[in-house]
DNA sequence: AATGAAAGCACACTGGT
DNA sequence: ACCAGTGTGCTTTCATT
């Protein structure tokens, strides 16, 4: 299904998702036609869900990032609950998880001001009833094609 | 610095990082050539961090996702388990935060067997002391070009 | 910053091994 | 599963505004 070559093409595409079949093509030591085959294959099989921009939101002016953990009131509907998160900008990225919370969340902000803002507007209007937060101090860079080694 | 075009273009691009020129002129009514400039532009000036092909490791049979917070040991080198890391091919993102706990870590498995051994491996060879883990239900879906809205 | 023209490349097809 | 050829479309460079 997914053989080593496929592996090739999806850690070069991780690292950079505009290289062109030849330049893969070069790369793997195929045709740039029978790549861009198993390049499209792959992407219609669901291995690779998409090929996304990368935005750095410290570059943007958005340099505190915090994590919080989310449990909302008892009342509260956790499916508008996310639908109406995409309408929180500061918002990055969420799960649900199982245990003492209901959700994950990744904000981006610009300073803590915004994120008390942010929490208050989760409170009064989301059905949030508790938060537990901590600061992103930074990042640690993971290959994601770590998630290849063992597939 | 960003304009509103840009802003065009860079949502564009995190929807499909593989659009070409010819097509993201289209939509933003200005020629291949500009747009092409404006992108690398977006690019070296890093507000794109980078283009990337994501993978779904729930196609992979890693369809058991993990939220882990981590404490290390006191004598343990954060430096050092930060790099050992990258070594872990079921984590697949990271993040060193404040609070009670050093590390907040997300694993992609196969099974709960699986994590089990990497939590054991953590703990034997990582200087980690303490886990505090959790299920990821579902994602949820957010559109990264929230970032742009209020920036 | 933005544009058009034109050369050089890359892409999607078809067809063939 | 892979490759070559072909027509079409895309990217780049350069001159120009």
């Amino acid at each position: 299904m997914v053989d080593d070559i496929d592996r090739s093409l999806i850690r070069l595409l991780i690292q950079d998702a505009r290289r062109t079949y030849h330049e893969l093509s070069k790369e793997v030591r195929l045709s740039a036609n029978t790549v861009a085959d198993r390049v499209r294959r792959l992407y219609a099989s669901g291995v690779i869900r998409q090929f996304r921009a990368e935005l750095d939101p410290a570059v943007l002016g958005r340099g505190l990032n915090m994590v919080a953990d989310i449990r909302l009131r008892e009342d509260a509907d956790r499916a508008r609950f996310e639908y109406e998160l995409r309408s929180v900008p500061q918002v990055v990225s969420g799960v649900r998880i199982t245990g003492e919370y209901d959700f994950e969340l990744r904000f981006a902000c610009i300073d803590p001001a915004e994120f008390e803002t942010v929490v208050d507007r989760l409170k009064t209007e989301l059905g949030v009833r508790q938060v537990r937060s901590r600061m992103v101090l930074h990042d640690i860079a993971i290959d994601a094609g770590q998630l290849l080694d063992l597939a």
